[in-house]
DNA sequence: ATCGGAATAATTGTATACGATTTTGAAAGG
DNA sequence: CCTTTCAAAATCGTATACAATTATTCCGAT
């Protein structure tokens, strides 16, 4: 893997494991230091996070941790619903024994993490379980879009999601592999839908009711 | 709109309308000088082309236009046949006669740039009725992959689409808005199923066989 | 004490320089 | 005449420099 690449995955890491949360700034500078390469290659990157929606950069005042707005959000969820449901189907002709197992064990990975508290690495392996189903529909276009919306679904919980939004499905997930060995596309796709759904519902929008709330409580005080 | 977005879209353009064919090399000196910008800037824009596969970029030999494979160019197709017809039932709540009048006029465009023989602002036609319909739908997100889709489609045609690949399905898109005015989603979602399957079908693969048949060639003479 | 406003510091935008790699082309050898 | 080899040209990767813009701080006025 070239370093730029390897500075990417570092700071798309970050990002979608809550480290840099929403809003944070990445100035040039410091991370050019930290990462021991001059700007030009830090640029490249955050270039590359701004195209896929991780991180915004205004002109002339640098690159921030993307905080979406709350379209953006039920955007992100409404786009895996419509997709992720309907690669079941091609979805269920590969699947075998093998998937299986390697699929439990993803979900055991997560039932781990969960119980070690590791949020971050709990979020990895959640949205991990998501692409990585979706790569074995055979079709790597739809894949690569998808695993791009469960990595900014991730930036989505980090803005609006509460420690339910992290932790509350990830038993579910076993109950999809259930469905997919009873060769159950019908609810397969199903699940898949009422599970993505869930999340998008425990997403709190504050919506514009904080900004104003504020000046509320300003008044008031 | 700034100076870059300005030559990425001249650059994107030129591949969509296939006057940059697959395989051209784009050398980062002479668009520098094309565009009169120093190569900074030239490679910020080709990186974006890259990652939005309209590009490759082989290390320490620059970028060409990305010539897809089969498999590419085959789930370009297979991901918008799943999306688009998707996309008719929310587009169907927004219809109104506005819409109507304005898609009306877009497919005229398509039929004048048909009959005047200009190709280019034919392909761009056609790739803006799919995606401009896209974005009533009232989905960004989804329709900011779809906007992809239809360019790279267009470069799909560019490598394996015959005359008829461009020009045989212009006169069909009235037919789609027909179907919009009389509200008659599962026909118009149906429609759009067959009309993306004519499109992929008339792709022509030669798959191995063209080198094979290169070689039979040149030993036949 | 607080609110402008100017000077300074910090940060980004773009160009250029230089080393590294690849491609080209020509000359020498078979 | 063809192949091989090596040098030169072209091209790319990365760092750095400097200009342009924005953020911050400090100081004086109200």
């Amino acid at each position: 893997m070239s370093n730029d690449e390897k500075i990417y995955q570092k700071i798309l890491k970050a990002i979608v494991e809550h480290q840099l949360p929403p809003g944070a700034r990445l100035p040039e500078d410091r991370l050019s230091e930290a990462f021991g390469v001059s700007r030009t290659g830090i640029r490249k990157v955050l270039q590359r996070l701004a195209l896929e929606h991780f991180v915004v950069i205004a002109r002339n005042k640098g690159a921030q941790v993307n905080h979406p707005s709350e379209d953006e959000a039920l955007e992100v969820l409404d786009s895996r619903i419509l997709i992720e449901p309907q690669l079941i189907a091609s979805l269920q002709r590969h699947w075998n024994k093998e998937y299986s197992e390697y699929f439990r064990d993803l979900v055991e990975d997560e039932h781990q993490a969960e119980h070690d508290g590791d949020m971050a690495t709990q979020i990895q392996a959640t949205a991990r379980f998501h692409y990585e189903l979706a790569k074995i529909a055979g079709n790597g276009v739809l894949a690569a879009f998808v695993e791009q919306l469960c990595y900014r679904s991730s930036l989505v919980i980090a803005a609006y999601g509460t420690r339910s939004s992290v932790s509350c499905d990830c038993g579910d997930h076993a109950q999809l592999i259930e469905l997919l060995d009873q060769n159950d596309t019908q609810k397969a796709q199903q699940w898949m839908a009422d599970h993505l759904q869930t999340i998008k519902h425990s997403l709190v929008l504050e919506s514009q009711e904080e900004q104003l709330i504020d000046f509320q409580r300003l008044f008031s005080e």
